[in-house]
RNA sequence: GGGCCCGUGGCUUAGCCUGGACAGAGCGCCGGGCUUCUAACCCGGAUGUCGGGGGUUCAAAUCCCCCCGGGCCCGCCA
């Protein structure tokens, strides 16, 4: 409804004004929707933006279209506030389930994101992109787009060449040490030793290059350490709620004979340069560095292997997103230019910037990390000592389910809900933090309005709303659906943690001031049909934050 | 050195793309509210040169330029 009001504003003013920019804003606390329209047509028809908003305020009110409509000029300003009928329709559509889910549309979109290297444990910097990236594909999927997600997973880079060496010279490590955290102690023991003495760097080279060369045994053991790290790391992936649709490996490309497709063509273009490597000149399009495809001695390099997953990636869908850290700006700038050039399609890249420590940046060689791991069983702890101390009547097990949900929550929101551009300083405090501007907050503004609807019992939905509360929550609920398309259109997942928090707000404002139980007919029903139209948003919302919307806690 | 990003009350942050009505929140601080639908809550209060300067505009946190501070990138790593 929101979305149709403003559809139909807009198409009123530009036909009243002949065709000029509607220039509509959140009316904040003066109305529904606002335009700005008579500020621009005033330079124009010389005359005074109140005068000209006053004239257009008339002539809008007039339409048979805008019925139902309050048009108002303020001063300046045109103010448009929506009748009873809007919100009565809106809450209709809210009770149901899936509401806020937009229609079906036939594009197919793929959402790689994570895609971190095989080398060690997720941590604090990483799961940034997976909960960025997650939270991305679920808004997409309810924007109505056919929406996969991919783990892009290198098994042949030089990092990888190190962690299976160290593996053959460490003997693997102990089995019942989780997969991603053996292999990291591999992983950090080989760098040590190849730093003390960088002659064996030569050994790193060879795998290398029997890698490339399809070796079979070299293949099968940098294959073997890569899923054995991998397990470990969709273990901490499910413990977030994130699953990938599809891991897609990147040797693959070598060995079907994609990247050498792709250097052949690469030759057929005029950026095409060759000497000791095989490079692309991008200066004319903004970029002064070489970009390499392919090493001196015959091996490729990431960007070689990129370009083909792309190309095969582009044949899947039809619009690809990356989730990646701000340090692969240049290079996913070069990818984009790179797949222009040669006529194929560009992924849009969602940038994050990075998250450090108080101490300073993170390093997995140098095993300087704050890991997933550790993060989830920290918050899980605090959520179990905050669950035991408030629900004595429930059970052990019960008690450590909603402490899991709690702690999901809480990572997650604490991640989302900070724009992606921002910087991050990891910080303990705020991470344990369960109050307002948390998740734990949302799910209790749930599990709050599921208490009331179950003491409630059965009753018949009815709308109609006049009290001041009842009217801000169910404009607020009203705006889900825009608020899904918003984050849709501008990837921009943050949007919708901001309007869970306000939407949470609302209802524990609601909460205090208006009662509903104990309320009289008929504004009890109407009451409880808001309640269960709030529970409902909140809870879609929360299942596009991947957050669980409990019932109690 | 060049490029990209950030700089909003003590701390964290929304708003910036698409300029407009008093810059919203959270933490912390001060004060109030649990015989009443779950107090992970609610109500009230103090705290802001929107990094600095210039410009564009009827109007700038928002657009442009310069400067300062912080982060990231500039590899035959990924």
């Amino acid at each position: 409804m929101y979305r149709e009001n403003r559809d139909l504003l807009a198409r009123a003013i530009r036909e009243e004004t002949g065709g000029a920019d509607p220039l509509l804003t959140d009316g904040e606390a003066h109305a529904d929707l606002a335009s700005t329209v008579a500020f621009a047509l005033a330079k124009k028809e010389r005359r005074r933006p109140p005068e000209i908003a006053q004239e257009l305020a008339g002539r809008l009110a007039k339409r048979p279209d805008l019925m139902g409509i309050r048009v108002e000029a303020t001063g300046p300003y045109l103010n448009f506030t929506f009748g009873s009928e809007y919100l009565d329709r809106s809450l209709q559509a809210a009770v149901k389930p899936g509401y806020g889910s937009l229609p079906r549309r036939e594009e197919r979109v793929v959402v790689e994101h994570t895609s971190a290297n095989p080398n060690g444990p997720l941590h604090v910097g990483h799961i940034r992109n997976t909960i960025i990236g997650d939270t991305l594909a679920r808004v997409m999927k309810k924007a109505g787009y056919r929406t996969e997600t991919q783990y892009y997973v290198n098994d042949m880079g030089r990092q990888i060449a190190i962690v299976s060496w160290g593996v053959d010279r460490y003997g693997g490590g102990d089995p019942a040490v989780k997969g991603d955290d053996r292999i990291a102690r591999q992983y950090i023991a080989a760098n040590r030793e190849l730093e003390a003495d960088p002659a064996l760097t030569s050994e790193i080279d060879r795998l290398m290059q029997q890698v490339e060369a399809g070796e079979p045994e070299t293949v099968a053991k940098f294959r073997s350490a890569v899923s054995i790290c991998l397990d470990g790391i969709k273990k901490t992936l499910a413990d977030l709620h994130v699953s990938h649709d599809r891991f897609v490996w990147e040797s693959d490309f070598v060995r079907n004979g994609d990247v050498g497709r792709v250097l052949d063509r690469i030759r057929l273009l005029p950026e095409y340069r060759r000497d000791e490597t095989v490079w692309l000149d991008l200066a004319p399009h903004g970029f002064d560095k070489r970009y390499i495809l392919q090493r001196s001695d015959g091996t490729t390099v990431y960007a070689a292997r990129d370009l083909a997953y792309h190309i095969w990636k582009a044949r899947h869908c039809d619009r690809m997103i990356d989730v990646l850290g701000a340090d692969h700006k240049l290079i996913g700038a070069q990818l984009q230019c790179t797949l222009r050039l040669m006529g194929e399609t560009p992924p849009s890249i969602v940038h994050f910037e990075f998250v450090s420590l108080p101490e300073g940046s993170m390093s997995t060689r140098a095993g300087k990390f704050v890991s997933a791991d550790d993060l989830i069983a920290e918050v899980e702890g605090k959520a179990r000592e905050e669950v035991a101390r408030r629900r004595e009547d429930l059970g052990e097990a019960e008690r450590h389910a909603i402490a899991r949900s709690v702690a999901v929550a809480a990572i997650r929101y604490d991640t989302v809900k900070v724009s992606p551009e921002k910087a991050m300083v990891f910080d303990w405090r705020q991470a344990l933090d369960f109050e307002r501007q948390s998740g734990p907050y949302l799910q209790y503004a749930h599990a709050r309005a599921c208490s009331i609807l179950e003491k409630a019992g059965p009753f018949t939905g009815s709308f109609g709303y006049s009290d001041p509360h009842e009217i801000a929550l169910a404009k607020m609920i009203a705006r889900f659906p825009s608020v899904i398309e918003q984050a849709a259109d501008q990837l921009a997942p943050h949007l919708l943690a901001a309007y869970a928090h306000r939407l949470a707000d609302l209802f524990n404002t609601f909460y205090q001031h208006v009662p509903v139980l104990k309320s009289e007919s008929p504004s009890r029903e109407r009451r409880l049909t808001l309640v269960r139209g709030m529970q409902n948003t909140l809870r879609e919302c929360l299942e596009t934050l991947g957050i669980d919307a409990l019932a109690s806690m």
